[in-house]
DNA sequence: TCGCAGGTGGTCG
DNA sequence: CGACCACCTGCG
């Protein structure tokens, strides 16, 4: 099967990426790399450990080698998916001179990259995600895509469908969506195909949150993950949990953490949340063990 | 068994 | 406006 390799990659890291809560169409493997699909096509993602050059220099950069892709496919989608031209070494810098609490929580989840996923993925993915935990969340995306989506090229041996389009939800009825096991959601994704067939996507903040099943937290999700407005900072259980812990805030004071969010991160603030998700996230993990 | 999981829309004071 | 609360579903 072809493959691409990118030399020489820094500041990225394929669990930190796709366990920080972005995504849920990538999965890991056995041998720890991950297998996803997106923007219509389905790749195998890894990282290797630069070989050393011999003079002692160290670094924590690596080779990230992608399996069914080639130079076209990375340049084309790639590279722009896996946010490759941002320097996340200066915004760890700059985030971590802001306090402790920062500091820690980029050592935690150094190698995290914002993608840049389709804004209708995003849409249905996080409309799905409430209230609602990742392996269900998960689960429904594959049941939704395998009964509605187009099909796209087989990935070793499997069937591999892509997220039904906005114009094909909005055709169907809530109840066509009961295998899917959606549960209340159903009507909210309906709705919302609707909507985006009449008025198109949305474009803003504003925008997003007039979609019918996002409140104030998917529409963050939606506008950081989606729009890639990187000042996004999305508000869920578990950054309550980590502002609680780190900085004190009372549990149910949201109002109070987005105002201490937008002054203190400003236009870093959804990369910061995720950098407080996966350090908290996974704290919860070590605990278990 | 029943509460909980990456919340939201609807209703009420 | 802010405080409740029901809500599909599956798992521990």
């Amino acid at each position: 099967m072809k493959e691409y390799v990118i030399e020489n990659v820094k500041d990225f890291n394929p669990e930190h990426i796709f366990e920080c809560g972005q995504c849920f169409r990538w999965n890991r493997q056995e041998d720890g790399s991950y297998t996803g699909t997106a923007m219509g096509k389905t790749v195998n993602l890894r990282m290797e450990p630069e070989e050393k050059s011999g003079c002692g220099k160290r670094s924590d950069a690596g080779r990230v080698i992608i399996e069914n892709a080639d130079e076209a496919d990375y340049e084309s989608i790639w590279r722009d998916y896996l946010d490759m031209d941002r320097d996340y070494g200066a915004i760890k810098e700059a985030l971590a001179e802001k306090d402790e609490v920062m500091k820690t929580a980029i050592e935690s989840g150094s190698g995290i990259r914002i993608l840049k996923q389709d804004l209708w993925e995003t849409i249905v993915s996080f409309i799905i995600s409430q209230n609602n935990n990742i392996p269900r969340i998960k689960g429904c995306i594959e049941n939704l895509s395998a009964l509605a989506g187009e099909r796209l090229e087989d990935y070793k041996g499997e069937a591999v469908y892509a997220l039904p389009s906005a114009e094909k939800l909005a055709s169907m009825e809530p109840e066509d969506l009961a295998p899917v096991r959606l549960g209340y959601r159903a009507p909210y994704l309906v709705k919302t195909a609707r909507m985006v067939v009449d008025e198109g996507l949305p474009k803003n903040y504003e925008e997003v949150s007039a979609l019918y099943g996002a409140g104030p937290k998917v529409t963050s999700c939606i506008t950081l993950f989606g729009l890639h407005d990187l000042s996004s900072f999305p508000i869920d259980v578990w950054v309550r949990r980590v502002m609680n812990e780190m900085y004190g805030f009372d549990e149910k004071d949201v109002k109070g953490m987005a105002a201490f969010a937008e002054e203190k991160f400003g236009r870093l603030g959804g990369i910061a949340q995720q950098y407080l998700f996966y350090y908290i996230r996974s704290k919860k993990g070590e605990k278990k063990q």
